[in-house]
DNA sequence: AGGAGCTATAAATAGTTTTTATAGCTCCCA
DNA sequence: TGGGAGCTATAAAAACTATTTATAGCTCCT
């Protein structure tokens, strides 16, 4: 018995499948069958049964698991009682974000990384393609960021994709519901000039329809949202941004389509950063971005591919 | 955090050296070393201190042990639990065993073989040259037995050496204390025929001084027991194998010296099987020997190496 | 019947642990 | 105070274990 097949085969218990408790641990999925397996075979019982739809554990495996949270819980207090012991500084792990999920999970994540036997996590706000950048040079070891052009170096690890959303003075934003994206044309627009992902497609989406876009640019969100507010602009980019100031019904959003135009939040990393503490990332980072989107705090969904 | 480091810390700490440990656990020194460093590295502080003579925990590892206990503890009513639940028979290991460490150890050995996660152990009684032959034709995974010649190929390990004793009618055997080899000269003997190890060291012992011993063979350890209690002759055994009636008064024992004779217990395995199997085996067998040691029911003593 | 959505299997790769061999330290004792 | 016994540390090679990738096969649903 091991911590890992213990943690795995909880995870799959609880997420229902294989394939879902892969995708939450970033793992493959045979990785998770293989370590569920030798479990099996080692205490001579199944203890989960296989469906089409997924699996259910069996009695044994109800039982395992059961065992399993209480070992786990006991794991935990032993690292928590370690943790408060340190001698040595915790290492620190500088992660850059984007102004969108900086908002939303970094107190959380930075918290969190204070306790326990993780490294440090020192935040650095930018956009993506600077992010981008300081990642390939090695001054940051990780970064959330909506996938630059050229970055395939750096394993980029989809976490979600989301949909950009036209956000404006309710007046010029209009009715609830989706919007046209032929309809930016009589719009008076900022967008950001060196959101990569996000203008560059639309841009292209633009450059298509043969449709030119009254814009200017500007970077900072202050100025953005002072744009959007008091200068009667639109701007196009993730609902959760300003989504106190929609909530607030100081601005409206409406969903683009036609194309829609969505681009995925991706965690890239040092390319020298070893496999472990890369997993070891995503997976203090996945549950957070889940928690911010059920809290509805973004308006994300989850990545097709 | 992983089982294995605990369960190595935990026998580090408990042993009080990683020398001593790693005696105990059937793995090398420097495996010890490699995995409790992981350990404290990952957790920013040292666990152990060490020194020449041993180590001693610091506050934290005392901390750390406590919590690993209780891991280690809810780690086992997981797999007792389990135990219990097997849909598939366990795996069965066939284990010859020669008569001494056999009435010693050998119902300890198979009814803890029948609980928990470990393989089943199905047990045959042989005297070590047979036993020998039985794992090299693979017809036994492995055996107990008192190193015969040609066994390098299995692979063997000691578990413990153990002197011989004179036993005999306290009339011929007489006072307690050592016994020189040279006054065997004047005793009649009865010797086992198959007894690889002892016995040729017996009658090179004897060759060398050039003396001639009275003898007579017989292999069957009830046979013997007849010969010494109701026939008056001696044996050159280890002392479990007549503890009882030693202790009972019936017969007498003084150990040899000058030379001492004595034998290594080993455990050989079929070369099949593979690595982690025999280490789970090794760890198994020693406590139980090491517990019959303490209980005085076997007059050995730790091997030289 | 066909397709979507699972799990299983196999082969190659990557990563970790163990061993073997040796160096270096500390204490004890003559 | 030097020598030796008994530890732990370190480094390189070998053995082992886990993960991925790619693909096959199954079951349910329409």
């Amino acid at each position: 018995m091991d911590l890992r097949q213990l943690r795995y085969f909880l995870a799959v218990a609880e997420a229902g499948s294989f394939t879902a408790a892969a995708k939450s641990l970033h793992v493959s999925q045979p990785a998770l069958g293989y370590q569920v397996k030798q479990l099996e075979e080692r205490y001579g019982t199944p203890l989960l049964e296989r469906h089409s739809r997924g699996i259910r554990t069996t009695k044994a495996g109800a039982v395992l698991a059961e065992h399993a949270r209480k070992i786990m819980g006991e794991v935990e207090a032993a690292e928590a009682a370690l943790g408060k012991m340190r001698k040595t500084p915790q290492p620190v792990l500088s992660l850059g974000v984007t102004p969108t999920p900086g908002r939303a999970i970094a107190p959380e994540l930075v918290a969190a990384s204070a306790l326990g036997a993780g490294p440090k996590i020192a935040l650095r706000e930018g956009l993506s393609d600077e992010l981008a950048r300081l990642v390939l040079a090695g001054e940051l070891d990780a970064a959330l960021c909506y996938d630059p052009q050229g970055v395939e170096r750096l394993s980029p690890v989809p976490l979600y994709s989301e949909d950009l959303y036209l956000v404006g003075p309710p007046n010029l934003v209009g009715a609830q519901g989706d919007l046209a994206f032929a309809d930016l044309a009589r719009l008076p627009l900022v967008l950001d000039g060196s959101f990569q992902a996000g203008r560059r497609l639309i841009e292209q989406a633009a450059r298509e329809r043969g449709m030119s876009l009254d814009l200017i640019e500007a970077e900072a969100v202050t100025v953005k949202r002072e744009l959007l507010v008091r200068h009667g602009r639109c701007s196009i980019v993730p609902l959760g941004l300003f989504y106190e100031e929609i909530r607030a019904g100081q601005l409206a959003a409406r969903r683009l389509t036609d194309p829609a135009v969505s681009r995925s939040l991706v965690l890239i990393t040092r390319a020298q950063l070893p496999a472990a503490r890369r997993r070891e990332l995503e997976n203090a980072l996945q549950p957070l971005v889940t928690s911010r989107i059920a809290a509805g705090e973004l308006a994300w969904r989850h990545p097709s591919p």
